[in-house]
RNA sequence: GCCCGGUUGGCGGAAUGGUAGACGCAGCGGACUUAAAAUCCGUUGGCAGCAAUGCCGUGUGGGUUCGAGUCCCACACCGGGCACCA
């Protein structure tokens, strides 16, 4: 055994010997409790790992060879997720095919978790991009299209013009490709979609029992955003262009735009027959006459009506469009200060509005209509935008009153969400307050607002604010948004607040038969289809007339052809949809038929991936349900936070998806979630030169080590950035092992913070964990000769003198690392070690040689060694060697600490005199209040501090401390 | 704007409402050595003082408490997420 820490002389050893050993396979014993422990999947990238992906091993490491030590049956198992565009874009850059270089990226990664000494289970890993395994990939994707969850629709997708590839809403970044930053486009193209929004309030419901980080769960919230409301129909009614006052009465005046467009509907559709001419313009003249006086109310619907008999005579029908449609709103209550409504320029209603509407206003909203579709989302989404939009010409009418708003359209209001049309309350809605503002429209005040907020808001000096803000709300600086004032101008609902008003307009509104109330959600269904080669095929083929089968199971899988370029083309067509082969499929019922060319994003690979490790070279089903029932849930997930929503809802979702077809026994896949904190390297940046242009997010150029060292320090400007090869700082754990070891290096991944701390990564740190192991095996081989293997059999319950002190540190030690670990707090099990060590040599050199001492340490070096072994394995089984010990750490128990012996029989006592620290005493543990108290106020020091006063109470708390309260 | 985190010595950090700064890095002093490295011992929040000791001190300002880094309120700054979601 060596007696200073030489890692090169050992690791290496040890390594071996748990390799040839099949160590770290999993075993399934009856009996024994199961431990699944996870790491995110990673994606093998051509950087290698760093000593920031260590950090995320190491935590896991630990935690598993703790409990394998705690005598669980321990699951934890490694793989790679291959597939995606990380890995195909690599491929593309350096022109090699993404699977070979996938292979030896991978290991790459093996051969650097292994120089750390990482506990994994090699032999049930994969990668997702192995045919054994997308196999699987696909039959989900099967079982989720019979379950009628996968479906395809023609829709605007975000395609980025540089990676030609269709995006998720997830992967744009405010409206930037997140991977390259280029502006994203709107395109239209067939894709598949998992209707993940029918699990929404599963996926939400199923948070609050879940052990993750409040943030976490929190984001998936806000994600999923749930919100309560009332959806309701409203009616279209046609004035005359904007000379019709707002808030007329419903059933006004029929005007002349509606006149001109049927004239002109029935011009078109007649037009090469001039008998149809002729009749056409008896319709106008007749029409032209009504309106002068009987097109009124009833009259309007009556004249519409002979038109359509008049106009089934020319083949001629009016056109068939709705005039009413929906909106969603949250606030129902305040209803009665609607003044406009909005529609989503996209929505299609206002393709039947600009069919009524006079030509120079259909020009107008077509016009307004382009603009929105050319915009990029990046300006639509860029900050403090100013509201833009153009009033239809048409009117609605507001069910609660009876009477006419403006119906406009905006891009403010989206078509993704609700019902793309809103009712607008300027004056409780910032939103649609500023679009008042902007386009001279009414704002009715719906709430009297405080004296503060009136304060606050106001823009001009006056004696009564709000006599001013009931005159006109346009005057104050915003909308006045409460949900707790009551409610004015609401006819039999003045007065109310909020709570009350909805539910009783919620009421009304369903007796009407105008609506109903509902929830919302602001998930969108998961776009899967990507127009890319390296993916997960979607295991369809389209008939001649594009319907859908799904690949039969006992053809699975689709397997990726190989293919020699398969870089996207320019129309946006995976390279798969240029391979004949590929492309031409028989259909189930064997006709002729076409593949399927999209590929599935990776989120679906890494959202099963955990349930293959259970059970990986099954070639029969996906997994064994009953061993899948033994594994699952993953006990303990770790990884970054930046997969806080995607892939963590997505899993989720497949996983309530498997529960319900009966394939997994639990509902969440992930019992117990931790993110780990980034590390982040010391990066250099310099001030932009002229001409060149600042990368997205960025606020300098940034520069190599190398080119630092050369510029003045003044020009350079350092900053904390997390490590990626990308920007050229990272540290690899090889360099860090070569230098410090590769336990070294372990403990200080754990000790340099909390786990979920970011930290400034310094190499520096290591030379102390370094000196520290080095202390710990000096220390164990010293008692290496005399060590007693039976201790366990002569040792003195509860000695006094140094056995004693020997048997507290020890036993405190082992309190402390199992609780620590336990507790996540890694950094602290590793100081715990440093002050058991520092405590045990101390005692050494006081030792007298007394043979109790000689059992109580051979009992420290022992737990030492096993408390050691979870964070620094290779010392751990050196010195278990060391002191003759058979086997691995790993296989031996952990200690179990006497909370009795861990307990310090002396303890100082902290004596306060009004809450301020005046002598610390030194007392016996069990010193009982009067002890305690009495020894206070005879203490030199404290009789100082009372000179003068009188003592009004004396608060004793047992073995800590006494506050003396005097004046 | 909204939702999460965070702010403690020169640095990383520790501290179930009970002695703030454990443990480590760096620094300083010393031992060993011809010397250096390695190792070991000691020391290290600030101010005043020869010292004993005193005062100050956990982003800022209030509050609760015998006692606050810790709990409550307000604010500032930093980091992350979401962002016209009706």
């Amino acid at each position: 055994m060596l007696d200073r820490y030489e890692p090169a002389e050992f690791e290496p050893k040890w390594r071996k010997r748990w390799q040839e050993a099949d160590l770290f396979a999993a075993r399934i014993e009856e009996e024994r409790p199961k431990f699944y422990v996870l790491d995110f999947f990673p994606y093998p990238s051509g950087a290698g790992l760093s000593v920031g992906h260590v950090r995320n091993y190491t935590i896991t490491d630990v935690v598993s060879r703790l409990k394998r030590m705690q005598g669980y049956n321990v699951l934890h198992p490694m793989g790679f997720d291959a597939f995606g565009l990380p890995a195909e874009n690599a491929a593309i850059k350096a022109r090699r095919h993404p699977a070979a270089m996938i292979d030896e990226f991978a290991a790459t990664y093996r051969r650097q978790m292994d120089l750390v000494g990482l506990s994994y289970d090699w032999s049930r890993s994969f990668k997702s991009s192995d045919p054994d395994y997308y196999r699987w990939t696909q039959w989900i994707f099967e079982v989720l299209y019979r379950r009628g969850l996968a479906y395809r629709k023609h829709a605007d997708v975000n395609w980025c013009p540089k990676d030609k590839t269709a995006l998720a809403n997830e992967e744009v970044v405010g409206g930037l490709c997140e991977r390259c930053g280029t502006p994203v486009e709107k395109r239209a193209i067939p894709q598949w979609f998992f209707k993940i929004t029918e699990y929404a309030q599963r996926l939400l419901d199923d948070l609050d029992d879940l052990d993750w980080p409040e943030g976490i769960k929190q984001m998936q919230r806000n994600w999923i955003g749930r919100s309560e409301g009332v959806q309701f129909r409203m009616r279209l009614e046609w004035h005359a262009g904007d000379k019709t006052p707002v808030g007329a009465p419903a059933q006004s005046e029929a005007g002349d735009d509606e006149l001109r467009r049927l004239e002109a509907e029935v011009r078109a559709e007649a037009a090469p027959d001039p008998a149809a001419e002729e009749k056409a313009r008896q319709i106008a003249s007749k029409f032209a006459s009504a309106s002068e006086d009987v097109l009124t109310g009833a009259g309007m619907s009556q004249a519409l009506a002979e038109f359509d008999k008049w106009a089934d005579q020319f083949e001629v029908k009016r056109a068939d469009a709705p005039d009413t449609f929906e909106v969603f709103t949250t606030r129902i209550d305040t209803i009665f200060g609607m003044t406009f409504c909005v529609l989503a320029p996209e929505h299609p209603l206002v393709e039947t509005i600009k069919r009524r509407v006079d030509p120079a206003r259909r020009t107008e909203i077509e016009t307004y209509q382009a603009m929105a579709r050319a915009e990029s989302d990046a300006s639509r989404q860029s900050e403090d935008r100013e509201k833009t939009g153009v009033f239809t010409g048409a009117y609605a009418v507001n069910p609660a009153t009876g009477r006419t708003v403006p119906a406009w359209i905006a891009d403010y209001v989206l078509m993704g969400y609700g019902t793309g049309a809103i009712m607008a309350v300027p004056a409780g809605d910032q939103r649609d307050f500023e679009f008042a503002l902007k386009f001279g429209l009414p704002v009715a005040p719906i709430q009297e607002p405080d004296d503060e907020w009136l304060r606050a808001n106001a823009t001009s000096q006056s004696g009564d604010l709000l006599a001013d803000y009931l005159a006109e709300p346009k005057n104050f600086k915003g909308a006045f948004v409460s949900k707790d004032r009551p409610l004015i101008n609401a006819k039999e609902y003045t007065g109310m607040a909020f709570g009350e008003a909805a539910t009783a307009l919620g009421e009304w509104i369903e007796a009407c038969g105008l609506g109903e109330r509902k929830v919302q959600y602001r998930l969108r269904d998961w776009l899967i289809s990507r127009q890319r080669y390296w993916g997960c095929p979607i295991p369809v083929v389209y008939g001649q007339d594009g319907e859908e089968f799904l690949v039969p199971e006992g053809q699975l899988p689709v397997e990726l052809p190989d293919v020699d370029n398969y870089e996207p083309s320019d129309d946006g067509s995976s390279p798969l949809s240029r391979i004949p082969e590929f492309v031409n499929a028989t259909t189930p019922d064997g006709r002729l038929g076409r593949r399927e060319t999209d590929t599935m994003g990776g989120f679906a690979c890494s959202s099963w991936y955990f349930l293959r490790f259970i059970d990986p070279r099954n070639d029969q089903a996906p997994w064994d349900k009953r061993l899948a029932a033994e594994w699952m849930p993953v006990d303990c997930y770790v990884g970054g936070a930046e997969h806080a929503v995607m892939h963590l809802l997505y899993a989720r979702f497949w996983t309530k998806v498997l529960f319900d077809e009966g394939l997994v026994s639990v509902k969440e896949p992930f019992k117990t979630l931790r993110n780990q904190g980034q590390v982040l390297g010391h990066t250099p940046y310099r001030r932009p030169r002229e001409g060149e242009r600042l990368d997205v997010g960025e606020d300098g150029i940034l520069i190599s080590r190398d080119e630092a060292s050369t510029l003045p320090t003044d020009d350079v400007t350092w900053k904390w950035v997390r490590m990626s090869k990308s920007k050229g700082n990272v540290v690899t754990p090889d360099e860090a092992v070569e230098q410090f070891g590769a336990d070294a290096l372990r403990l200080f991944e754990l000790f340099i913070a909390p786990y979920d701390a970011d930290v400034q990564w310094d190499s520096e740190g290591m030379s102390g964990t370094a000196r520290f192991l080095g202390r710990a095996l000096r220390f164990v081989s010293e008692f290496a000769d005399g060590f007693d293997r039976d201790w366990r059999s002569k040792i003195v319950a509860k000695g006094g003198g140094v056995s004693g002190d020997v048997r507290r540190a020890t036993h405190q030690a082992i309190l402390k690392a199992t609780e620590d670990i336990d507790r996540f707090a890694f950094n602290t099990y590793v100081s715990g070690l440093m002050i058991c060590l520092n405590r045990l040599m101390e005692l050494k050199r006081s030792a007298t040689g007394h043979e109790d001492e000689a059992t109580a340490f051979s009992e420290a070096v022992e737990c030492l060694a096993l408390l050691l072994a979870p964070g620094a394995p290779h010392v751990a089984d050196e010195m278990w060697e060391g002191l003759g010990l058979e086997g691995f750490t790993l296989d031996a128990r952990w200690p179990v600490a006497d909370p009795e012996l861990a307990r310090d029989d002396t303890v100082t006592i902290a004596v306060q005199v009004n809450g301020k620290l005046r002598d610390t005493l030194g007392m016996h543990a069990d010193a009982d209040r009067e002890a305690m108290e009495a020894a206070a106020l005879s203490s030199e020091k404290i009789k100082a501090q009372l000179e003068g006063k009188t003592v009004r109470k004396v608060i004793v708390v047992p073995g800590k401390l006494v506050n003396v309260v005097a004046n």
